[in-house]
RNA sequence: GCUGGCGUAGCUCAGAAUGGCUAGAGCACCUGACUGUGGAUCAGGAGGUCUCGGGUUCAAGUCCCGACGCCAGUACCA
């Protein structure tokens, strides 16, 4: 009677986060597996870092406050110094190459893991996701990258996206030259032009040619009338800047020779087209052709760390549009040295795990299901040693097999069964014990028979669902029914 | 962050422009008919602070204000 009611929390997620189901979570499983062997065959190795790290080792502080930037997961623990969650593993990458100075290098790992950003949630886009990276540190050699953008075709193929994707590189180099042979001052306020250029160049396929040519110069108007601020560039430097996006051609070389006209005012410009020369040379040595990695300069990449070639995989539909972007990287030749004082070269790229299974899972794949193959039915409860001893030894086989742990008479367990997509049930009762015996029943036949049958006493007399055997031959019984279904 | 739309059962939604009895339906769920057999059928059952908080009123799911959440666009994305 008491009006004193229970505060009881709502079951509830943080916004942004969700939970997995065992569907999703083996289709992962299966998806990394297949990259992780792939990687392997290069030569990668795996590397495990934490998921939290101090906010300054991830570079993200404010220089005066000390303070986390917004943009990361940050806490203070028992610690006076501020946590974050990592909100890549490129950081934790080069603080772990920093910490170990005698690792031999070029160093190779990969890294598969979650990362944490406080960005607005969308559709496939949330607050914690999985990146798959892989990256090759100690190295300068465009060898190297020509390697990153392979490896990346190489992953695609075997998780059967042939044809269905292409790696798209460019260099930031060029585009430095191609403001400097523009008369854009690219150190003054360090880079910041550089970088608006850059973030705008990187809203293309969204906005088009004719919303970039407003966000270089003055700016744009969107729809719901918000401004967005443009780059002031003038016309002219723009007219550049267009006619680099512009550059693209049928053949990488091509595409390079349309850049070094461009650039060919700029040192650093025509560095960077020779970087890219480098590159299609390995590629093409490799045999990896235009179908696979072409040159685009429209990837440039928002994060102002990379300091060379960067990457971009983005699949593609049937019209050759580029649609959903799966994997990016590039070259970042700055970011050890932040800790060390030295230079250490290094380049990678990352794959987006959780877009690229939306796709997969669009795509051909049937759901793997997780259940068991055979439950095991408790008739009679004065048999239950009886039971798991069964389930047991169908265990031992190797036959995934679950002992039915509910209550509920035998019409419910063979419910519980058909609910979970198990296709075969063992029933045994005083019957069957009497003689040496189980009963095996096809739960997936009878599945297909219920659809013919309309009356419960004709759907009762349908036995062949199910056969009585010794019980030295169950195994050899299941297997039967789990073969035949198996090559359906 | 900004702009707009939405928020009623686990899910999909009625009810609301004109406040008025115990807030409904379908699907899903649970129990039984059916004794040792899933489906179908039938009978029954459970499930709601109408997102939350305040206000107006004799009376609010309905009207007003605010917060939060979701969706779309836009910005940010190191």
């Amino acid at each position: 009677m008491s009006g004193n009611k229970i505060r009881r929390p709502r079951p509830r997620l943080a916004r942004g986060f969700r939970d997995v189901s065992g569907e999703d979570l083996t289709a992962r499983w299966s998806m990394i597996s297949i990259v992780r062997r792939v990687y392997e065959r290069y030569g990668f190795i795996p590397l495990e870092t934490p998921t939290v790290e101090f906010a300054d080792m991830l570079g993200k502080f404010i220089q005066e406050t000390g303070l986390p930037t917004e943009g990361i997961f940050s806490f203070k623990a028992d610690q006076p110094d501020w946590l974050a969650l990592r909100y890549d593993l490129t950081a934790p990458l080069s603080r772990y190459v920093a910490m170990h100075r005698d690792l031999p290098k070029p160093f190779r790992r990969y890294q598969v893991g979650s990362v944490f950003r406080v960005e607005k949630p969308g559709p496939g886009r949330f607050r914690e996701f999985t990146q798959f990276d892989i990256d090759t540190v100690g190295s300068a050699s465009m060898a190297a990258d020509a390697e990153i953008c392979c490896v990346l075709c190489d992953a695609f193929d075997a998780l059967g996206l042939e044809g269905r994707y292409v790696v798209r590189v460019g260099n930031r180099r060029v585009l430095n030259g191609v403001l400097e042979a523009a008369g854009v001052d690219t150190k003054d306020g360090g880079g910041l032009v550089a970088t608006r250029v850059m973030r705008c160049i990187d809203k293309l396929e969204r906005l088009g040619l004719s919303g970039i040519e407003q966000l270089l110069s003055q700016g744009r108007m969107d729809g719901s009338g918000d401004f967005t601020e443009g780059a002031a560039l003038s016309d002219e430097q723009a007219r550049v800047v267009i006619d680099y996006l512009k550059s693209q051609r049928e053949t990488r070389m091509a595409c390079c020779d349309a850049q070094e006209a461009i650039v060919s005012g700029s040192e650093e410009g025509r560095r960077g087209v020779n970087e890219l020369r480098e590159i299609d040379e390995f590629l093409t040595a490799a045999g990896y052709d235009e179908t696979k990695i072409i040159f685009d300069p429209t990837i440039v990449r928002g994060l102002t760390y990379y300091t060379g070639p960067v990457y971009e995989a983005s699949l593609r539909d049937e019209s050759g549009k580029f649609t959903s972007s799966i994997a990016g990287g590039g070259r970042y030749d700055d970011l050890i040295e932040r800790f060390t004082g030295q230079k250490v070269p290094a380049t990678g790229a990352s794959i987006g795990v959780d877009r690229l299974l939306e796709v997969l899972k669009g795509a051909d794949r049937e759901p793997e299901r997780v259940s068991a193959r055979v439950l095991v039915t408790q008739m009679d409860k004065t048999y239950a040693k009886d039971y798991v001893a069964i389930t047991a030894e169908l265990r031992r086989a190797g036959i995934p097999s679950e002992l039915y742990l509910g209550k509920g008479n035998i019409g419910k367990q063979f419910k519980y069964a058909d609910d979970r997509g198990i296709p075969v049930a063992i029933i045994a009762g005083e019957d069957e014990f009497a003689e040496g015996l189980v009963s095996v029943k096809n739960l997936a036949l009878g599945k297909v028979v219920s659809q013919e049958v309309k009356e419960r006493s004709e759907w009762l007399k349908r036995e062949e669902t199910q056969v009585t055997v010794a019980r030295e031959e169950m195994l050899m019984k299941v297997r039967e029914i789990l073969k035949a279904q198996h090559n359906e």
